[in-house]
DNA sequence: TTTACAATACTAATCTTATTAGTTATAATA
DNA sequence: TATTATAACTAATAAGATTAGTATTGTAAA
């Protein structure tokens, strides 16, 4: 009688990590945990809310990371701290942020208000750069989008090689930006 | 007796659009083709074949239609008639999408074959592009994830209004492609 | 300290799917 | 027409999610 909601969540996270959001079965949940499948249930809702949890819990825990790479920095500088951040968290938990992504598509009010969060930084980031005309609404996007696409198609060669992929994570994203402040004015 | 691989594929195809990936189940494409769910394996072989079946043909339709966008234009503006082929596939076929992207991770050696030939179109493009260093190993990744990306995240909006998808995307496109230039040189 | 309650684990049972084995009907072909 | 391969079917198994109902135990009030 010692199993708390927090350690479910962690467990289906490591599983995750491990062997995808597929490998995620509320069998293999309550396997790791050496309990009965049922029991889960004292705790979470079914397997998509434990799903929509792990991700929560995922998008916070980029959040504050972002946050934290962010500190102490403005303009292109703490884009490219946060877009490193991010970067590093989707090499150490792939398996968490490709529930993250699942959820963006399957989750609740909860999960829009977190992926606001992550796109509230992002914009005083973009107001950050001092840009002429800082047209967040088409800037935004083209950020975001970048940073989810490029991290996930390289995710597979950042896991084998973190350190080339920060470094190359970092032009592309100097050229972004070059293209961002030709667009949008030099601050 | 007239049931064909092909009217199957194209069956889940159209369950993925309307229901996503996660829609997709034997059970669903059998009861769409009227059929008991085990004769479905006279013509495929399990689930994850018809899944990989599925996105291949998906993938090779876009190959096919970004082929034809390119017909008769070069540089930039191949690329971005490109990327608007790519985009409006998304729309029409948002499941099939999906599950391309789940094939990327558990696809087999057809797959990547497949996905090399769309990567080897992008390559041409940007060679098209005549720039100064055409470091496509960088260009490349910079340009795909973009697409993906940007595309997936709008792609909500995007079902809603296509014109206005398109429009967005071919300016972040342009703002991306002033980047490129600035970086690797005016042709 | 003892009792009552709430939390949490368990077993049993049901439902949905995927998958395999084995059988039968049929369309094309030799 | 006889043969054969194809493709449908039924029956059966297995994995997983979920629900219902039961038992146990830690906590906290009496």
């Amino acid at each position: 009688m010692r199993l708390t909601k927090e350690t479910v969540i962690q467990t289906a996270a490591d599983i995750a990590d491990k062997d995808g959001l597929g490998g995620v079965s509320l069998r293999a949940v309550a396997e790791k945990l050496a309990i009965r499948t049922p029991s889960l249930y004292n705790h979470i809702d079914n397997l998509d809310g434990l799903l929509r949890e792990m991700a929560h819990r995922g998008m916070r825990e980029m959040n504050a990371r972002m946050l934290q790479a962010a500190v102490g920095r403005s303009g292109d500088a703490a884009i490219k701290a946060v877009s490193v951040a991010y970067l590093e968290y989707m090499i150490a938990h792939p398996g968490v942020y490709e529930t993250i992504q699942w959820a963006l598509w399957h989750g609740s009010a909860e999960t829009a208000e977190i992926f606001e969060q992550y796109k509230s930084l992002l914009v005083k980031l973009i107001l950050s750069c001092r840009l002429k005309n800082p047209d967040t609404g088409e800037i935004l996007p083209l950020l975001t989008g970048f940073l989810h696409g490029y991290c996930t198609m390289q995710l597979g060669k950042a896991i084998k090689n973190p350190e080339g992929a920060v470094r190359g994570l970092e032009m592309a994203l100097d050229t972004v930006l070059l293209g961002i402040h030709g667009t949008y004015g030099q601050g």
